[in-house]
DNA sequence: GTCTATATCCAGATAGAC
DNA sequence: GTCTATCTGGATATAGAC
């Protein structure tokens, strides 16, 4: 079972990046190098094999941080899985709200949202992964459901907006978000799991253009 | 946290409702009463709490079938999740069995696939959750991923089709088949999650427009 | 804050009578 | 085929020195 697909970078590295390109970089949540350890083997794990096939000693093991210190600082094993929830949908508002100010148009920013998306499943697979596959009431019982978080309301709300300024034709506001983002994560998820063998840049232009197309008001 | 979700049928129900409308049923797995409730219980359970969070004492409390015989029967754990896995999946092949009979055009066939996703979604959210959730890594290891299963490959086959025939105008067929099932399927974990509160009939007509206005050849 | 050693519990799985 | 009683390993989590 060979996995072709990229090799994944960290959640912490996926933040660095995203902050390297900041003036004034937001109130971020500061974390220890040991921290950055449990977080980065933690995702990668739960990725690999999944949050209840990985034990706290596999993560000892892949951290090299003991036991005692992950209790310490994250409480317990769901401690773990709200740390890195939070981290990655906080990293995914924050470049939110870039796109929001670099994109006027409705079309500039959902475009720009999926091309996101794709980059992130690219450079950091896991990221995507634990995204897609959080399942809150499994593992995360203090929060939302992701299709509810934070990043993702937001998502629907530029279509939202879109729809009131007149860019988008007068449609129900979720069955248009699930027109534009649902293909692209679709594809997404064909990708993470080997069935999309390209990068998925080279789908992006094809697939925004029929997406857009059913939905743009007029010309556009 | 109330529910207010369509009450769930399970899995034997679903099947026998489809069973009850042919003349000439495939041959099929058969399965004792005790086996029935077992897959009834898991099934319930898993998607609930997730399969990780049911344990073997629960599904024999819930099933009321005695240790013993639950691993008389399924070998282990893992054995009863597979059991579920071949029953949807047949299920749902035959389903599409009759959908390709019923229908002759792509859209129509279509069409008829996502009204059926909707259906399961509606009747039996479990059976539906237990589709879009049953990650091959974490607790079917002997199988492929779910959306390289038979039904995946089949809704895709039938795109290509379509695009052969001339009746979807040329495109990537990936591309194709994310247009066509990516915005049904979001709707449909929407749902699921509670985020909409409509029952997803009363989207079909408005979805689908918009879903084959952007891939139909010229009118259709 | 970090570590090792250890306690406790309950999961998955088996044995073997009926 | 079904059941009850039981084994055993390894998981989560803690104690307490440094």
């Amino acid at each position: 079972m060979q996995k072709s697909r990229p090799k994944a970078i960290t959640a912490a590295e996926f933040k660095l990046q995203k902050d390297s390109a900041d003036i004034a970089p937001v109130p971020v949540l500061e974390r220890s190098a040991a921290q950055r350890k449990v977080l980065d083997a933690a995702l990668k794990l739960f990725s690999d094999v999944g949050y209840f096939n990985t034990s706290i000693p596999d993560i000892v093991r892949a951290s090299k941080v003991s036991t005692g210190s992950i209790y310490h600082h994250f409480g317990d094993k769901t401690g773990i899985a709200s740390a890195l929830f939070e981290q990655i949908t906080g990293d995914l508002q924050a470049a939110l709200d870039d796109i929001e100010i670099a994109h006027i148009t409705t079309g500039g920013r959902c475009r720009a949202i999926i091309e996101l998306m794709f980059e992130i499943t690219e450079r950091s697979p896991a990221t995507m992964e634990f995204m897609l596959y959080a399942k809150h009431k499994e593992f995360l019982p203090a929060h939302a459901p992701i299709c509810s978080s934070a990043p993702m309301t937001r998502m629907r709300d530029f279509v939202a907006l879109g729809i009131e300024r007149g860019e988008i034709r007068v449609i129900d506001p979720t069955i248009a978000a699930a027109l534009i983002y649902g293909p692209a994560i679709r594809l997404l998820q064909l990708r993470l799991d080997g069935i999309i063998e390209r990068p998925l840049f080279e789908l992006l232009d094809e697939l925004w253009d029929s997406s857009w197309r059913s939905l743009r008001a007029k010309a556009g």
